[in-house]
DNA sequence: TGGTGTTCTATGCGTAAAGCATATATGCTC
DNA sequence: GAGCATATATGCTTTACGCATAGAACACCA
């Protein structure tokens, strides 16, 4: 969304109007950007959650969050929620939707632009801090078609994690987003390490989508499309034959 | 997006800090919502733009707006607007995405959540008074795949209408989310009559994509999916066969 | 009244892709 | 070197898509 400012002329007139205009004329709803960073471990699609140390909702989970500044932009505000309490910079960060129920924070009125953002497991798990306060929670989305709704968080012993605000709808938006993206963007990639084998793409996009793959057919749709570039290079140490390395190869004029 | 309200018990230590807390303590973005009302007439997709009368941008085209109340969703300041600027109720629309470049309006900051409308071309018209301060524009988007940018919309006799602010963006992403959707979901019966043929249903779809499309190969699969339902009537009065007139049918489970 | 023109509708066929099964290859362990 | 688990390659079947063809329905016109 990098979008060109394009100087406009702008006549005494506007000018003069633009001097008085007064901005604090009534009250707006507040603005706050909530990031949910997912990652796919263990088969897994995962959401980072932070627990809330302050009202409201104290104690619950929720997506590292915070409020637009005035002098930043929407994009620039995700970006930095993801890097002060994400120690994330430089991965993929897209906006989702903005939620904007009246009475969806207990405190004054607050929209929510929700971005999304996407990792490889092992760089979050060395970004994140393992204080507890933190939580690499699984998202288990049965299929039941496009119904959507909120979803359910839960820890690795299998406890559903109580989720603060409305971001278990968030969570229900993200997940169907995307499903209906993986089949068409290079969604998958952003959730690997830069070389990967077949194998684990398909399965990143089994997590994504939450049902099984033709193995075959998986295979011949990724290299047909030119998706994926052979490096020449097999894992190691496997024990069993090991699986070419692919990296990821925009199809065609990158 | 109508997500019940989930009651959740309130602590008197979070009674305590909501009525403590200041909403007024620090300054934030003004937000509107932007309505790109579309619709499908002779073979090209258009948007009802509005002139401005006002400052800023006083005189060019932009999508109508309006600024969000205190007290109202962003899905219902989306319907105030449709209602009261073009005197629209009841038709399909949906939240397309969040613009919130910093300097994207002169007077101060402002963020605008931008929705769509769908509407057919008939109805449109019956609800438009023609006052000159209003136009069904053109939009002439090339595909050049997915690159995206800046759209030009066009009257009638075919001079590039200015815009306002970065509604030519956000027109950009509009077109580019229907080309996405159309193919799954029930976009181009929103932007028909009730009855319909099929040929209008793909010439709507071609509109929407900007590209020819197989006749035999869009019947086939509009049909074989049970999209829709035929009603045994034909049209009247053509001066060739008359073709069967359809209606859309949810595909199973409506 | 019957021919002409245009579009609708149905059918068949060749190609491409997807799903599925099978066979061979590779590297580790014992 | 035998056994094992997975990777990789090949072939077959089913399905969808693009394209062409043929008959059907209606208005128009001589």
């Amino acid at each position: 969304m990098s979008a060109k400012r394009t100087p406009r002329p702008v006549s005494d007139d506007e000018r003069a109007f633009l001097a008085a205009y007064d901005a604090s004329a009534f009250p707006h709803p507040s603005v706050a950007v909530d990031v949910a960073t997912l990652t796919v471990a263990d088969r897994a699609l995962r959401v980072l959650l932070v627990r809330r140390g302050e009202h409201p909702a104290k104690g619950r989970w929720a997506l590292p969050g915070g409020f637009v500044g005035m002098h930043e932009s929407l994009d620039d505000a995700a970006a930095r929620v993801l890097r002060t309490k994400a120690g994330l910079a430089g991965i993929f960060l897209e906006q989702l939707y903005t939620f904007g129920r009246v009475d969806r924070d207990p405190r004054t009125r607050v929209l929510s632009v929700a971005y999304y953002a996407l990792v490889d497991a092992a760089r979050l798990a060395r970004a994140l801090p393992d204080t507890g306060e933190t939580s690499l929670a699984r998202l288990e989305v049965p299929w039941k078609g496009d119904a959507g709704g909120p979803v359910r968080a839960k820890d690795d012993t299998g406890a559903a994690l109580p989720l603060a605000f409305d971001h278990a709808e968030i969570l229900g938006v993200v997940v169907r987003r995307l499903r209906g993206k993986v089949d068409y963007a290079p969604l998958g990639f952003q959730l690997l390490p830069q070389r990967f084998t077949l194998r684990q793409l398909q399965e990143t996009h089994e997590a994504i989508l939450g049902r099984r793959l033709n193995k075959d057919s998986f295979r011949r749709s990724v290299v047909a499309r030119g998706l994926v570039a052979p490096t020449g290079e097999t894992e190691k140490d496997m024990p069993y034959r090991p699986a070419e390395l692919y990296r990821y190869a925009r199809p065609e004029g990158g």
